[in-house]
DNA sequence: GTGAAAGCGCTAACAT
DNA sequence: ATGTTAGCGCTTTCAC
């Protein structure tokens, strides 16, 4: 097999020196017009293709850049990745994708690996097993940009995108009452994760708004899943006080709890049901299922501006901020109550 | 900034050099084991952490493998690149990815992109745009390895891991005909894709065997959406012979199309429909759809293998093998036909 | 078992 | 406008 060419092949042939050769590749002004172009005559000549990474292991930048998500299965974060991607590619940045599929332990090792690789910067959102962060800490001391998104920890000092995730509880709540729903129930994740904490919040803080009572029966702390969903509602429906309607903490989750309503004959929106995600399935089930849009393209995008503007800093973290989304209403069937 | 912490750092602390350390820590075997115990020790008091892009630089392996996939928010796709990391993530492989979008100029980039961060081989499943694949040549040429997957181009001399097409066609249409569905349309792409091909081929062989005509009127070619599936189900309802089942190119596609029959009181199963792929939302909807499972992660984890054997040959491309996976039928209610 | 030294392909002072 | 040269951090052949 012949070896590939380098910039000393090109200049060998063109009887100049290797610099002028890099000068004229990297677009150098001060470099003639005559010599430039047949560099790129004889780059092309020769099926010339730059290895990057010599490239940066001497400037120190790959161009490349970690991300960390929970699992790209999850159409949230795909879509996430999927719009990092978009709005990064103009700037010539790539991504190299890991997966910690809410371990603590698969994270720490996406940190290091990405590390090692020299990646110019990590953009993360926690796994559900994450409380302690000091993994991420070394990103920071290093001074590369990290980035935070929608499960986030304020006890490291980063930029972040995030919803506004009280909001969002309290807007689902709130959705409920006004479609005429009373006794509403929340089900929720035992983790300790912010974004869930908020949305606990929130939920507390419309029912006290609206003078409904806060029942500590009516709050599941398990896990979010069809499975969870299922059992959840399960659960609430043999409450003294039985709930009329359901906040679930992702899709999923809401799912489950539609089929087990339906199995008890008590259909949404007979009991109201409203999930967090908006993935793909929700507007196709029966009945569709109402739910927060978390935005999940916006948040990539705006997480990829977050990158552009911190690199483009001397110090990326000379001032930190946070983006927080607003969350909308997806009004469908499962929360349009009927008249009593 | 404090500089990072090199091997010559190591090397000074213990008074040898760095041959030594390199050996040590690369688990070398002459090292005696006083020496390995201290590198070890000392890397760790001095927080020393490889720098992969230099010894990548060297060695000319850099244990990342490029994936390009038309889009990751399409769950089949999703699936496969995370069983594809799962499979590599114990030999040290990490995936670094690439979108196209469905747009063969993205895809080329993507090669070129990949080709020049110097991975170590790149797996790919093709953009419905792409009909000429020269662009892989250059994979095959550096010797690297190229395993295609799903959506193949027989064209490329290359190790493949794909789904059965032909069966899979001839699978969903035997499926509505032991249901009892007689007059079978097809919704499929217009894009001359391998894969499409050869499922309409299956198609139509089953319709030979059961003696059933075949109708050109009865073939519709567009795109694969739920709008095109809307479309496709009201120009089919609109022939002259109109049919009483419709296998549709992907989930999406009849995702629209049972939108559309429900809409003109068609509602499936009364005309029976299936789709591929078996979408995290098939089984959800209303009436539930039956779909050919593609098996995303069996796809993936054999790409995996597939790579790692080829990466242990010294010619990757001694013997190019190629995995077919079966499909099988998801038989739900919306081909489930009611006696008449 | 360990050391010396060359070099992977590129960039960027510094020089002319 | 172009050439000279010294590395980036690591691996590896050849010594001893």
């Amino acid at each position: 097999m012949k070896k590939k060419t380098t910039i000393y092949d090109i200049a060998k042939e063109l009887n100049i020196t290797v610099s002028t050769v890099s000068r004229a590749l990297s677009g150098f002004p001060a470099i003639s017009d005559a010599t430039k172009k047949a560099v790129i005559e004889t780059a092309k000549k020769l099926n010339y293709s730059p290895n990057r990474l010599a490239s940066a292991l001497k400037s120190g930048k790959t161009h490349i850049i970690g991300v960390i998500v929970p699992s790209v299965q999850a159409h949230f974060f795909a879509s996430i990745i999927h719009s990092i991607e978009e709005g990064l590619k103009d700037s010539g940045y790539r991504i190299i994708l890991y997966q910690s599929n809410e371990s603590l332990e698969n994270e720490i090792n996406g940190v290091r690996t990405l590390l090692e690789a020299q990646v110019d910067g990590i953009m993360a959102s926690l796994s559900l097993e994450t409380e302690d962060v000091s993994h991420f800490a070394e990103i920071v001391k290093q001074n590369k940009p990290l980035v935070l998104f929608d499960r986030v920890n304020p006890v490291l000092k980063v930029p972040t995108v995030t919803l506004d995730d009280f909001g969002a509880g309290y807007l689902a709540t709130q959705h409920l009452i006004d479609q005429g729903y009373k006794k509403i129930a929340f089900i929720t994740t035992i983790h300790q994760i912010k974004i869930f904490n908020d949305r606990l919040k929130g939920y507390k803080a419309a029912l006290e708004e609206n003078n409904l009572p806060i029942l500590e029966e009516h709050i599941i702390y398990g896990g979010l899943s069809i499975k969870d969903g299922r059992f959840g509602a399960g659960k609430l429906m043999r409450c003294t006080e039985k709930p009329d309607a359901i906040i679930a903490g992702d899709d999923f989750t809401a799912l489950g709890a539609i089929k087990k309503l339906k199995e008890i004959d008590a259909t949404p929106p007979q009991i109201g049901v409203i999930g967090f995600a908006n993935e793909a399935f929700s507007a196709y089930i029966t009945p569709n299922l109402s739910t927060i849009d978390q935005h999940a393209n916006q948040m990539g995008s705006e997480c990829a501006k977050m990158f552009l503007k911190m690199i483009a800093q001397e110090n990326p973290y000379q001032n930190i901020d946070h983006v927080v989304l607003n969350p909308t209403v997806v009004e469908r069937q499962s929360t349009d109550k009927l008249p009593c």
